[in-house]
DNA sequence: CTCCTGGACGGTAACGTTTCCAAGGATTTA
DNA sequence: TAAATCCTTGGAAACGTTACCGTCCAGGAG
């Protein structure tokens, strides 16, 4: 233990009981004040305000949060790799509406670790936060369901709970990818995907459906599982794919790293196939050949998972679980749109 | 108000008194168990840890940050743009550290906004978080003397309090930058600088030293304070210096949106300066001319901060305010070191 | 055998807020 | 004028935890 000490003063704050006695009023009326004000007369309410500015008084947040029902205002927001845009710009969006209500948002940080995820949620719950937005890992959540708080997925839904999502339609973004490429005349194109999201089974179905479409035949040795979602990983399988005796003429990234990885290697390896990526990135356009990346509103995510979670914290929304699924859009930009035989490139080099 | 309404069973969570009377002993003990099991009989702990599992008992982190003296288990990270690699980053290493300690990390957003933050700041106070690690915005922050919390400033210093700070040393990264060109043989080096922040001064001040120490005469109207720190108000900038009579044959952008500003607003007039950013940024080695940069380890600011905010919280540490500040590397790509001529090619657009 | 010591444990008082209930005063209604 | 009603207000209970203070029992010392 460390010493124990003639405490620090440690001017403590003023509690609503130190108003209450410099506006001469009762505990209740205070609260009632700082609470809206309604039953309250307002010669009484003025007095009361006065104390509290006098006092520099500011409720206890967590003192409030302690009486049943009642449930902390903050949301908690538990996602993956900040440093990733796409998720950094979720927690943006998130913190500017959950802020505009007055919730702050807790984050949670997991390092894609299934077990990680599950105890820091329920340090979040154990927080008595108001709302959990969750951008699931796969594995089963039906933890949650006991927990009494409302939850929305965000990106991807979870196993074992029935809960709001909110989403983008990966499926049609893949399909947009794919047959983008497809009209432009490839029919060997390959995909790289993140390993066992559930947006890659989405964006790889969009793949196989846009090739359906087309009355081609998906060749299985052009679909990439990699073992993991990073740009490196990528890459290598890239160099790999360009190498074969028989390289496809495009590749479709399934995520914004993996289509860094992808431009990495191309440019290594002086290889031009055409791609595209899966998520729009900062730079996309400036890059020596600019990006063409099937792309939404990210931060609309965000926005909305936020706006639904702080309904269903607050009552006001007891509709049953919800979809929201936000669109996608081709940006073509020129990676995209190569000649079909500057894929062959290569060999000049 | 809502209809009131024959609440939802809303099957409460488990408190400590459900697992004292499960497992037949007192409250104390449940508690004494909780924290560490000292003084308890290796049996009871046993039964009590038994009756925890069995009900899914979970601590109420809320009615125990509400005890004199405890703090809650959670540190608060105000900041601006997460959407800026910067801020994003600082976030992820903090969280992680916290996150080690079992501490949570409450996020406040601010936009630039000096009421705002503190608001924001105000609002994590009345929260109980146990230390605050701020991003300050100018403007006075000496309201967080009283708050009874400590403060570790991040990336700058904050007027009106004495409190820990973290951050790297910008006027050596000036330096660096600036020392770099001039070894190039560029004379005429413009500086693009984001509007009043503390290290936009410091950047600065490396940049004037590097011009002092080479015996040359800074052309002041080659000291650009930009109205705004985005890239459009950077590419604006740089448009106009380049379009002078006598432009800069290189630019130091002093941040990595104005950096990427500058690259854009290049690409657009075909001209080609020197230019050496602040802060790396992804794909910065991809672009057409790989760009230089002065960089530092921004997740060691984080992970600094929030070791020392741990530290100070738990009062492990009672140093005076200290001051870490971190070194700055230069990172040589291309566009730092392109051949002095290079800057005088747009005419050939 | 008795007294004392110490460890294990149970009970209870806070912490600062919200909410409910009762009481008082003022105002309206019969 | 008396009764009923409304609005305002004060007081107290409760939320789930921790910390403190006893009590009890076992074991050792005298």
């Amino acid at each position: 233990m460390s010493e124990t000490f003639p405490t620090v003063p440690e001017a403590s704050r003023p509690t609503m009981i130190d108003v209450a006695r410099r506006a001469g009023v009762g505990l209740g009326t205070v609260s009632r004040v700082v609470n809206g004000g309604h039953g309250v007369r307002e010669e009484t309410a003025q007095r009361v305000r006065t104390a509290i500015a006098e006092l520099g008084f500011q409720r206890n947040e967590v003192a409030r949060a302690l009486r049943p029902g009642k449930k902390s205002s903050s949301l908690a927001l538990v996602l993956g790799d900040l440093t990733n845009p796409f998720y950094a710009t979720i927690a943006k969006a998130s913190l500017e509406v959950a802020g505009q209500s007055g919730f702050a948002v807790v984050l949670g940080s997991v390092d894609e670790d299934p077990e990680g995820e599950k105890r820091a949620i329920q340090e979040l719950v154990s927080r008595q936060v108001a709302g959990l937005m969750i951008v699931p890992d796969q594995g089963d959540h039906s933890f949650l369901a006991g927990a009494g708080v409302p939850v929305v997925f965000v990106d991807r839904p979870a196993h074992g709970i029935e809960a709001d999502i909110v989403m983008v339609d990966n499926e049609g973004g893949g399909r947009l990818a794919t047959g983008h490429l497809l009209d432009q005349g490839h029919r060997r194109i390959a995909i790289l995907l993140a390993p066992s999201y559930y947006t890659t089974g989405r964006r790889l179905r969009g793949y196989r459906r846009a090739y359906r479409s087309a009355g081609i035949e998906v060749d299985e040795s052009l679909v990439v599982q990699l073992p993991e979602g990073t740009a490196e990983a990528a890459g290598k399988a890239t160099l790999e794919l360009m190498l074969r005796p028989d390289p496809p003429t495009a590749v479709f990234a399934s995520t914004n790293f993996l289509t860094e990885g992808v431009l990495r290697a191309l440019q290594e390896l002086g290889a031009e196939p055409a791609v595209v990526g899966f998520d729009d990135f900062r730079l996309a356009d400036m890059l020596p050949t600019p990006v063409t990346v099937v792309s939404s509103d990210i931060a609309e995510l965000g926005r909305n998972a936020a706006r639904l979670l702080l309904d269903r914290a607050s009552g006001a929304d007891t509709r049953p679980p919800q979809r929201i699924m936000l669109p996608c859009a081709l940006i073509k930009r020129g990676s995209g749109e190569r000649p079909l035989d500057s894929a062959r490139k290569r060999n000049a080099h």
